[in-house]
RNA sequence: GGUCUCGUAGUUCAAUGGAUAGAAUAGGAGUUUCCUAAACUCUAGAUACAGGUUCGAUCCCUGUCGAGACCA
């Protein structure tokens, strides 16, 4: 269905046309929110048209305002003109429209079916440590990208790629063999992936003692790092593992079966899945083939001693290499290779990669390559780039143990929950379950929509030491207000009023507000698709509920001052609710009925 | 050294090239016989710097400074 703004582009570039014979296609008119200090819904910026309709700003303004008036009667009511901007009046009559129409509809802005086919991968985690809040913001993104691009009209896979060979893997699993005497997550009752993480540690400090020890006997940094030990062990250990050593693979499987019983405990409270899951022990060697092929089409090059490359320089990046002399194949090549794979499997028209901006580089070479083997939907690969997470001290050191462990702060944010609703002693009647689950929605409303709020592409801030707000521009505010709205539906006797017509024909100016924001969703909803940016989602449901909560204040919903403005508040509070929920599901935030 | 990203109130974030740069939080002052005060109202406070393009620049271009990432 056109919006409003939509609609009052066709409608002027239809004017102009009609007026001065000048073809101006709707979508090269600007139209803004009128400012609130001016008269007027919706502004026309006339600037732009001058040069192409030679009339001042002003004549022109006044010709296509009153041309719009008298060929939109149902629409427009007024205009005015003021420097170089048309402001038009949008007539009660329309909003009130709009509002019948959908105020009841709990699926209003789903679109229409794309025939698009969309594949998300995010998450990929490592298997030698346990998940960190920058790991949060990556699967917060994943999860709210893919919901996002179903809601506006894709069909959308989720997957993952877990990593879980490879020289970190080894490490883990050579310290556990020498420390852990036969201990286990069970035997320690510890999580799974904490514990394995653990050893992961372990293995660098016994790394580092023997480099220590070594240059005391006189070796040199360098040598030392070769010759410790445990270094040595774990390469081995790799070695054996892709040899496919019986023993080797086995305490391989034990130990990752413990980090996937971990990790499925965090993906189980964050609310994350996925459609299809890749293990890189599987896919590791995929894309050889196309290197093959790659110096067959003369897209890639051999050099003397032997080993592949690609130019790039045209390009302005560098020459890549795509396959070692010793013929094993580097990282990219299996990405190349597994983007072919997924585009085989699913038939994807668009590939998108949540991944962590210091790969920038890499998907860019990524992208390139797959364009240059002719691959399909190559130049659909979207590489949904995110910022660090950081602390005011800066860049989380595990090191240092400066990272914020993913599942301590989702118990502190529970706690915190726990502790704020205690202190305002509103939830007589509620059982110890509903607790809980209340403190999760919570908890994990406030975190996810602090990860969420902020442009993917930036780096953000995050200060342990204030914590997560629930005040402001934040999930439990919104979440606040979905539960007023439902109080109010909880105390009303009479169910029927919903079902009424609208009779008002007046509209104050806080209800016309609430109904304009509402009858953008949908244009938000497309935005955030087209930029792949849930920031934007974020941003509207919060200007909805905070518009919500003005409206609450000034007006009485249920003492309304007549049954008309009962029953059009109703709608309104019907309608906003149903937007507050869809919109948070989007960022995988559920709401309360209470709070 | 090369490439890329970012620089907006004390702090954390907004602003398809459009009007007097919006919020939140922290600060100051208020609002409760009536639908949930996790709310609402008022107040004070910012575009790193210098050029350029444009009717108009926080946004585009160039340079400087500052923060970060990647590649050696």
């Amino acid at each position: 269905m056109e919006n409003i703004i939509d609609k009052i582009k066709s409608a002027s570039a239809a004017a102009i046309n009609n007026l001065y014979q000048t073809q101006i296609e709707a979508k090269d008119i600007s139209v803004n929110v009128t400012k609130p200090e001016f008269t007027g819904d919706y502004t026309v910026v006339l600037f732009s048209l001058i040069k192409q309709i030679k009339k001042s700003p002003e004549a022109l303004g006044n010709e296509l305002g009153t041309f719009l008036i008298e060929n939109n009667k149902e629409l427009f009511t007024d205009f005015n003109v003021i420097k170089g901007f048309l402001n038009l009046s949008v007539s009660d009559n329309f909003w009130i429209g709009f509002l019948e129409n959908n105020s009841s509809d709990k699926n209003f802005g789903k679109a229409m079916p794309t025939g698009k086919k969309i594949m998300v991968e995010y998450s990929s985690p490592n298997t030698n440590k346990p998940l960190h809040l920058g790991h949060l913001r990556n699967n917060f993104l994943g999860y709210s990208i893919t919901e996002i691009l179903k809601e506006a009209g894709n069909e959308v896979y989720s997957s993952c790629v877990v990593n879980d060979r490879g020289i970190h893997i080894s490490k883990s699993m050579i310290a556990w063999q020498q420390f852990a005497n036969g201990a286990t997550p069970q035997s320690t009752k510890t999580k799974g992936d904490h514990f394995v993480g653990d050893y992961y540690v372990k293995f660098n400090d016994e790394y580092k003692k023997e480099i220590a020890q070594l240059k005391s006997a006189g070796f040199s940094e360098e040598d030392a790092e070769k010759n410790a030990p445990v270094m040595k062990a774990a390469q081995q250990m790799l070695l054996d593992w892709e040899a496919g050593k019986p023993e080797v693979i086995d305490l391989w499987k034990k130990m990752n079966a413990w980090v996937y019983e971990g990790f499925d405990e965090t993906y189980k409270q964050i609310g994350t899945r996925f459609d299809k899951v890749y293990y890189e022990s599987n896919t590791y060697l995929l894309g050889k083939d196309l290197v093959e092929e790659g110096l067959m089409k003369n897209v890639f090059y051999q050099k003397e001693d032997g080993s592949v490359w690609i130019d790039l320089t045209q390009d302005g990046l560098d020459e890549k290499l795509v396959r070692r002399k010793d013929g094993t194949s580097v990282y990219i090549t299996q990405d190349i290779g597994l983007a072919a794979q997924k585009q085989k499997e699913f038939g994807i028209d668009e590939n998108i990669y949540v991944v962590g901006d210091e790969q920038n580089y890499h998907f860019k070479v990524l992208k390139l390559i797959c364009q240059k083997l002719g691959l399909p939907a190559a130049d659909y690969i979207y590489h949904l780039s995110y910022g660090m997470v950081e602390l005011p001290s800066g860049k989380m050191k595990s090191r240092e143990g400066t990272v914020v462990d993913a599942d301590d702060i989702i118990l502190e944010m529970k706690n915190i929950a726990r502790q704020k609703t205690e202190e305002l002693g509103k939830v007589s009647g509620f059982s110890e379950d509903e607790l809980v689950r209340l403190y999760h929605v919570l908890g994990l409303g406030a975190l996810k929509f602090f990860l969420l709020r902020v442009q993917p592409k930036k780096k953000m801030i995050f200060n342990p030491e204030e914590s997560i707000d629930f005040h402001g521009f934040t999930g439990p505010f919104i979440q606040y207000t979905y539960a007023r709205i439902q109080s109010i539906f909880r105390k009303i006797s009479d169910e029927s009023l919903l079902r009424q017509g609208v009779q008002t024909t007046n509209l104050l100016p806080l209800e016309k507000e609430l109904i304009k924001i509402i009858e953008q969703y949908p244009a938000a909803v497309n935005e955030a698709a087209t930029e792949h940016d849930p920031s934007k989602i974020a941003n509207y449901v919060y200007s909805l509920a905070k518009t919500f909560n003005q409206f609450y204040a000034e007006l009485s919903i249920t003492n309304a001052e007549s049954e008309d403005k009962k029953i059009i508040r109703l709608h309104i509070s019907e309608i906003t609710g149903n937007v507050i929920k869809r919109a948070m599901a989007l960022l995988g935030i559920d709401v309360p009925e209470r709070m």
